[in-house]
DNA sequence: ACTAAAGAACTC
DNA sequence: AGTTCTTTAGTG
């Protein structure tokens, strides 16, 4: 009898290992790979994941009943091999159960059948005679024009005005033969582009040799292209892309959001006909079907977000992770997975190029770079050989002694007054949402917070509060919760505040705001950047989206309005954070003919984040702050492991992650490596909806040490802890 | 002695 | 996770 090793699709860590099962006499066709609905417990079609098929013994005894495997999924095995083990790796690697990972791999979490989409094919079968034919002059029209084409779809019928009355008519005389065919959505197809030639510059051509060397060899590589903005990256990008398909080998292009795909999309059409694109956005229906076409080798280059890894692609040659410094990159939620380490996984695994490309990479990546974990590649020239724009630091705390109370320093009104006099346009960035920013109590100081999760709650121009981390709306009290007081007031700056003030100070100039709250329909954010590019506009404000994956010539000005405001969060990565907002908004400044200006505003000007980014001098930054991150011990030169201790027990949440460290200190070899354990601390979200955080934090040399202690505690197998491997933030 | 509620065990 | 089986707490 054939038996099948099954992953039951319950994302929960205590049923994380096979069940057993028959496979009817009419699915012997199984194999690895394939998605099943099973029959679990006394629940009915659970679906799950065939992990392996084998034959054995009729009369072999099980220490349990078999039950068969009700149904097949799909009509072809959803996993491929890589699939599998790609899977595999990651629930090793991040301690979470199979079937959650499998799930990534998935259009849908849980197993579905996807409609596919159909299209009625006519083309003409038959010879006519058009002097003596004997049917209505429609039909001869018909005729006719199917002549004139190989095929024809319903829709194009119709636009040539021909019915699809007539043509059924038609139908039974045989003249014309109809098929259904599939047709594979894609919401990208329309992007119409010409085919561009460029040169490349010598440093260019240098970088795609070198990833072109190992591409050729067929061996695993990593490279940090390190280019300043407007130095040609994405060509690399597409010549290396050009060397791996030559090989018949597949590409995969990440970027970090759903919002800077079309920049890309565009740019490889023009070098590519087998470009498709996988993100969150798109549709089921839609990922589905470009699964399906990867699937069949139609795709030879995937761009997307991070879930465009986990496509059944095959056969990999190179990967390349745009703007790899981004937290985009990793996911918020379980099993908290980096793209950055997955794709270098995956790119070991089909023995392919990885490219990490960046203008200020992370200090993980380019600390791999300086010890040669990774080839350095460089561009520092800007393509057009213009110059970087000139940076100027206003300290706000002067201003404000000089009696300037506008969210505008003198120098940044002086610079847009200037700027909108040459007709030119300014970007002008402020990394907070909504209008007042904070909603305290002016006589017991009381602050607004979220009621689920803590956080103070943000005013904005629909007259409510909104929590920016659970998205949720209240109406703004008219007391004080705490004290009665009416003496409720509003304080800091939003990004629709700003937007106001911009409109009052400079009457004349037209303003275009860009953030969260305006970018949230499909295609929006593309909308917005091309109608700021070609409308007419002056300035456009928004949060840390205004500057990213845009090149907009007329731009010559760009304020930074609290570029220190990271500075104020008790975390490590703080002032590499600072120092990436004002080199990255700073690069938009002066890309064409006109020379750029950047004003960045800042309360701790002295502060060295702010310094070398005013400086735009990445390598004077990395030098200071990799000494630090040595000093206190932190990543590149250690691996965070971030664990949250949940209960609606405080106490017993605090205890138990006392019990862990304690158990920790006791019981880890700390001889085979340096490794530091700290808290624990409530969390920075320290009750989410009635439920109590506790994090503790392990820094250490080595992180599979770390990781089998805590598989050997069973730790990953509670659903009131949560490991976080490599976390972003700390608390 | 009985019932409701909280825990533990189990899922091929 | 979702269901059932087992133990414990609560009631007059």
């Amino acid at each position: 009898m054939l038996i099948a090793e099954i992953c039951t699709n319950i994302q929960v860590q205590l049923i994380d290992r096979p069940f057993t099962y028959l496979v009817p006499d009419h699915m012997k066709f199984l194999t690895a790979g394939w998605r099943v609905f099973v029959p679990f417990g006394n629940r009915k079609r659970i679906d799950g994941f065939v992990l392996s098929v084998k034959e054995v013994a009729d009369d072999q005894n099980f220490a349990f009943k078999l039950k068969p495997i009700e149904e097949v999924v799909d009509d072809v095995a959803w996993f491929t091999p890589e699939m599998l083990n790609a899977a595999k790796w990651l629930a090793d690697f991040y301690l979470c159960p199979l079937a959650q990972a499998m799930s990534l791999f998935m259009p849908v979490k849980h197993s579905r059948s996807i409609k596919a989409k159909f299209e009625r094919i006519f083309k003409l079968a038959g010879t006519f005679n058009d002097a003596d034919f004997k049917r209505t002059p429609a039909q001869l029209q018909a005729l006719k024009i199917l002549r004139e084409h190989s095929e024809l779809t319903s829709a194009q019928l119709r636009e040539l005005k021909i019915s699809t009355a007539t043509i059924n008519k038609l139908l039974p005389t045989g003249l014309v033969s109809v098929e259904n065919r599939r047709v594979l959505r894609d919401s990208y197809a329309d992007i119409k582009v010409t085919p561009k030639v460029f040169e490349l510059t010598a440093e260019q051509i240098a970088a795609v040799d070198a990833v072109k060397k190992s591409i050729d060899a067929k061996i695993f590589q990593g490279y940090l292209l390190h280019g300043v903005t407007g130095s040609g990256k994405t060509q690399v990008y597409i010549e290396v892309a050009k060397v791996a398909r030559q090989a018949g080998r597949r590409v995969i292009i990440l970027v970090p959001e759903i919002a800077l795909t079309g920049q890309i999309v565009t740019n490889f059409k023009m070098h590519f006909s087998d470009v498709v694109v996988i993100h969150s956005g798109l549709s089921v229906e839609e990922r589905n079907d470009t699964f399906h076409r990867i699937r069949n080798g139609d795709a030879g280059i995937i761009i997307g977000a991070r879930s465009a890894l986990f496509t059944p692609i095959d056969d990999v040659g190179l990967i390349v992770i745009d703007e790899e410094q981004d937290y985009a990159y990793k996911q918020d939620n379980p099993p908290f997975y980096h793209a950055r380490i997955v794709a270098e996984e995956f790119a070991k695994f089909h023995n392919a190029a990885i490219i990490f490309g960046s203008a200020t990479p992370s200090l993980e990546t380019f600390h791999r770079a300086q010890i040669g974990e990774l080839e350095y590649l460089s561009l520092p020239r800007r393509i057009s050989n213009h110059p970087l724009p000139k940076v100027k630091c206003v300290d706000m705390r002067q201003e404000l002694q000089f009696g300037n109370k506008n969210v505008l320093s003198r120098a940044l009104q002086a610079l847009l007054t200037h700027t909108f006099a040459k007709n030119q346009q300014a970007i002008l960035l402020l990394n907070r949402r909504g209008f007042f920013t904070f909603v305290m109590c002016r006589d017991c100081g009381h602050v607004i917070h979220c009621p689920e999760c803590g956080l103070p709650m943000t005013y904005h121009k629909d007259k409510m509060l909104h929590c920016h981390h659970c998205d949720i709306e209240r109406e703004p009290p008219t007391v004080c919760p705490a004290c009665s007081s009416k003496r409720i007031k509003y304080f800091g700056t939003g990004t629709q505040k700003l937007e106001q003030e911009l409109e009052i100070n400079f009457p004349d100039a037209k303003v275009l705001r860009m953030d969260r709250d305006t970018t949230t329909k499909k295609l929006s954010h593309q909308k917005i950047l091309d109608a700021f590019k070609n409308d007419g506009y002056d300035i456009l404000c928004g949060t840390q989206m205004v500057a990213k994956g845009h090149d907009i010539p007329s731009v010559t000005a760009v304020g930074i309005l609290s570029a220190d405001s990271s500075l104020n969060f008790p975390d490590f990565r703080a002032g590499e954070l600072c120092f990436m907002l004002i080199t990255q908004a700073a690069g938009r400044a002066g890309r064409a003919e006109f020379p750029g200006y950047v004003i960045v505003q800042a309360y701790n000007p002295d502060a060295p984040a702010v310094l070398f980014g005013c400086r735009q001098d990445y390598e004077s930054f990395c030098e200071y702050e990799l000494a630090e991150r040595e000093k206190y011990f932190y990543p590149p030169y250690s691996r965070l492991i971030k664990i949250i201790f949940m209960s609606e027990n405080q106490d017993y949440a605090k205890e138990r992650a006392e019990f862990f460290v304690s158990e920790f200190k006791a019981e880890f070899n700390f001889d085979a490596a340096r490794t530091e354990i700290e808290g624990p601390i409530p969390a920075m979200i320290a009750k989410l909806r009635e439920v109590f955080r506790f994090a503790v934090l392990i820094k250490t040399e080595d992180l599979d040490a770390v990781r089998e202690f805590l598989r050997k505690k069973n730790l990953h197998v509670f659903d009131s802890v949560q490991i976080d491997i490599d976390p972003l933030i700390t608390n």
